[in-house]
DNA sequence: AAGGTATTATCGTCATACCATTAAAATATC
DNA sequence: GATATTTTAATGGTATGACGATAATACCTT
């Protein structure tokens, strides 16, 4: 379990600050007593204060201590801090914020992949829906094969940023996809979905 | 100019691999050789480089050094990491980049903000608004307010994630708007159509 | 030539000391 | 008594030095 202390470090912070066990606008405690309770360095909560810093999550400064910033100043689409409001728990504003980020961008995702899929992504494409589609009708993982298919679409759109946020997403995502595939036959049914999807691609 | 030694210091590296300075793939200097150059100590470094880490621009470990990450596994949405981007000058790929997603996101925001604005929302887009008529009838800032008009919109989504994207976008989307504010007469023939969407939003 | 072993470059962590900044308290001034 | 000014002290900021851990490289053994 253990791996390195940094990592652990900032992941402890950083889950209690999004956990809110600390309250926005207010201080955590000074380094020296969070060397004491986490049994590390100074060097090491620095380090990791720094990286907090980097993700938006506090702010320091002499004197006033590191102060935990409102979550709109959060870099939501860091993938490090999607893991820990998913950890914390998915609170109903945050699946909804989800929700209406992925129906603003998959459609607009679909078109942007017809018009720039190259054939290696519909190949990539096609085989996550085959891994579906097997899965269904087989048994196997579905959402495995769910999740590679919706981040072959938006790799497929050959732009950057959406490709980072498929990223930052996949983990709720799979939180997500797990949830409504739980529903009987929501898989068979959600099936020729995607497949209209990707024909629609490939026509272009 | 100097406001902090590990401001200074992020920001340097941070440019310097955003702008392509050291080869992706390969190593960073050492930190020893870091200190030298920069004139700082490695503490400074290292905080820095940890920095880095967070927005996802190089990964290190012991022996392998300091390594560039590939430019899709950066964190888009960091200001930061956009700041560095445009400083070190706007690709053609880039702009394309961000064009497609304003054009992703933004009549969506439209509709989302039409369902949710408050009416502190409004006002306040409505100010931009005024403040946008003002500069074309009487010269002014024109940029300024034509960007709090459209985090304001941003804003009236009342969802972190579009939030954070309009904040990652502002420093962009000046640049830009700069641009296209330099034909003569765009602003005056924009105004017209923030004023239509503005009027969406209000009625709903 | 193949595989295991020793070397070594480099980051990771710890400890300590002192500097810089600034909020807050104490003091002085009106 | 209220306000401006100075002092203080808490806290993060920076510097330095030492040693540990790891993994790429060179070397040696078979």
């Amino acid at each position: 379990m253990i791996k390195n202390v940094h990592g652990n470090t900032v992941d402890h912070l950083g889950e209690a600050i999004v956990a809110g066990h600390y309250p926005v606008g207010g201080s955590i405690p000074p380094e020296p007593l969070l060397c004491e309770e986490l049994g590390v360095s100074r060097t090491v909560i620095r380090e990791a204060v720094k990286s907090l810093i980097a993700k938006g999550l506090v702010t320091t400064g002499p004197k006033v201590g590191t102060r935990v910033q409102p979550s709109d100043a959060w870099n939501w689409f860091d993938p490090d801090v999607i893991i820990w409001q998913s950890k914390a728990g998915l609170t109903p504003e945050f699946l909804r914020d989800l929700q209406d980020l992925r129906r603003v961008v998959e459609p607009a995702a679909v078109r942007l992949a017809a018009e720039r899929a190259t054939d290696q992504d519909i190949a990539d494409i096609e085989a996550a829906y085959e891994g579906m589609r097997h899965a269904v009708e087989e048994g196997g993982d579905y959402v495995t094969y769910d999740l590679r298919f919706h981040q072959g679409l938006l790799k497929a759109c050959r732009n950057r940023m959406l490709v980072q946020m498929s990223k930052a997403l996949s983990a709720l995502l799979r939180t997500s996809f797990e949830i409504s595939t739980s529903r009987k036959d929501g898989p068979r049914s959600s099936l020729p979905l995607h497949r209209a999807v990707l024909d629609a691609v490939i026509a272009k």
